[in-house]
DNA sequence: TCAAGTATTTGTCCTGGACAAAATCCGGTG
DNA sequence: CACCGGATTTTGTCCAGGACAAATACTTGA
């Protein structure tokens, strides 16, 4: 193949190329072939060798695409205007929901991470849970903390590594707290998960969070189960609610067919409730699925779910 | 779209079985073409259509390849024989760790899974910990049962929302473990994550046990990290180690450019370790990189370490 | 028994064509 | 003006079948 090791490579395979900026391979080539970029030279047996700042740039190209952006437009931008908007503002579609007087807290927060403090980070969010208590904080703190991370990142202020550092912490202080919930409720019993495709974690383990706390018992199934076999799962484990959180990342298709595939195959008593970033959720809610507009939704919907089903 | 899609889908598309088989879309159809097998129906459209049993067998001859048999043999046999051979002996390198006196233990860990009962599963890990103490249970219970699991699956004696189910109970225990560890030791540095498209992070949480139960200063970046920024946080941190995690899951290929790249990126004094079941890593252990044959290797790979790093 | 050379097996890359799903644009209607 | 359905562009993935080097198995001679 090629001896990386030897030297500081000067060049990617596209392998490498499709491992490093997430694009297929299928992708690299057809871009080349009709865009022009990237336009990798080629090595002594005639296949493609990208160099570094091709990659870089692929990379830029990557994020403005995660963030609403088309490859046609963005590849055809010369190259400071390109960084000039990987680090401008107004990126995503976020929309002043609360003045935030917690506002300094997330900035401190969001510098613990960009200092790469993660044992202060861990510290001071465990101490903001203790504090304000769990649900406070995870509406008023960590919901808020991760809107302005991934704000952070899309704009390339932000390393990976640095939101795996924050994924990671927020995780470990979530999931703490959740253990430490004493089992009181038995009802309703709710099953979490999340569609195949969904990379993100946070919001599930959020709504966890707080549905425990409301007295449901739950049971996480972690994240990527495919329709099928939540619907084996929820009938499994007699479940009156499935929860599924979705994040920007799933094409608005795979949220539908899903949803629909998910609600035939489940019995009518058994309610689906879905909430999360993605934007078709709002559009257009599918039939048969309860879609909750933010985490302070679950509360009044688990009151709403009692009323209709008394004790038996 | 179409009318079956409330019906799970009988057969798959090429990118499904890539996903399902870890054998990329190249090598299914070249071996289409030489072997004959698989041979899947087309769609409407003239693209493949994987029947389950077809793909079943992919996966049984990719466990197979794992050990060590050829491809051109393997797809040559018939079903039965090669049922022989998938539950026969000699499968896994199972070295002579132990002579397994827990074995009951862990059939009674697998029937709880089969039935579902997360809570009582939980509890009975919980236990095992407490009882036995961090370490004898990751190496002893932990990493048997998660071969066990693995195994029920590739022979389809297990759901995957029971797989699921069981991944999810045992982060919630480990990771509760690894908080309770009080943070003594600073040294060595450890940063610890695995490359992308790698789904599991068990192995990950196990070895993050043994090493922050050995002293070490742990850093959890979780998975799917792209190396080059593993390389960045690795610097950033000045970790003295950089602990990587492989299941069978990811190819050849990735295992080997990807470390190879990390050598790379990363200073001469920064050690890589290197574990998990990929079989690469026994086979053709790449240069400059540790290899942890299991993970009572830690225990010794620190000392070793720690006798060549004398606290400065 | 082992070493070195030859043959076979196997995975990945290549080109260039095709097409549907998604996004965007556009004209008509309430 | 807002909104909706259809036409149009954009974009990603799939396909076929050829090529070749790296990995592996086999053969031969000492």
């Amino acid at each position: 193949m090629n001896d990386l090791s030897a030297l500081p490579p000067i060049t990617l395979s596209i392998a490498a190329v499709e491992r490093d900026t997430g694009l297929s391979k299928d992708t690299l080539r057809v871009w080349e072939r009709r865009y022009g970029f990237p336009q990798p030279d080629r090595d002594a047996l005639g296949e493609r060798a990208y160099p570094l700042v091709q990659v870089e740039r692929l990379r830029v190209i990557r994020r403005l695409m995660d963030a609403g952006h088309r490859p046609g437009k963005l590849i055809a931008l010369p190259a400071d205007q390109l960084q000039a908007m990987a680090s401008g503002p107004g990126m995503d579609a976020s929309r002043g929901d609360d003045p935030a007087p917690e506002q300094d807290e997330l900035n401190r927060f969001l510098d613990l991470v960009r200092s790469h403090r993660a044992d202060l980070l861990r510290a001071g969010l465990s101490q903001a849970v203790l504090r304000m208590g769990l649900e406070p904080f995870v509406i008023g703190i960590c919901a808020p903390l991760n809107r302005l991370i991934g704000e952070a990142w899309t704009q390339g202020r932000l390393e990976i590594f640095e939101e795996h550092l924050y994924t990671e912490s927020v995780q470990v202080v979530l999931r703490n707290a959740i253990c430490s919930i004493a089992v009181s409720g038995e009802s309703p019993r709710v099953l979490l998960t999340t569609f195949p495709d969904e990379m993100h974690g946070l919001g599930l383990l959020m709504a966890e969070a707080l549905m425990a706390l409301g007295g449901c018992r739950c049971t996480s199934l972690g994240v990527q189960t495919p329709a099928w076999d939540i619907a084996r799962a929820a009938v499994a484990q007699s479940a009156d609610i499935v929860a599924l959180s979705f994040s920007a990342s799933l094409s608005a298709n795979q949220v539908l067919d899903g949803l629909a595939q998910l609600r035939a195959q489940l019995p009518p008593t058994t309610e689906i409730w879905a909430g999360g970033q993605s934007p078709i959720l709002q559009r257009r809610p599918p039939a048969g699925v309860r879609v909750l507009a933010g985490l302070s939704d679950i509360g009044q919907a688990l009151q709403q779910w009692r009323a209709s089903h008394p004790i038996d």
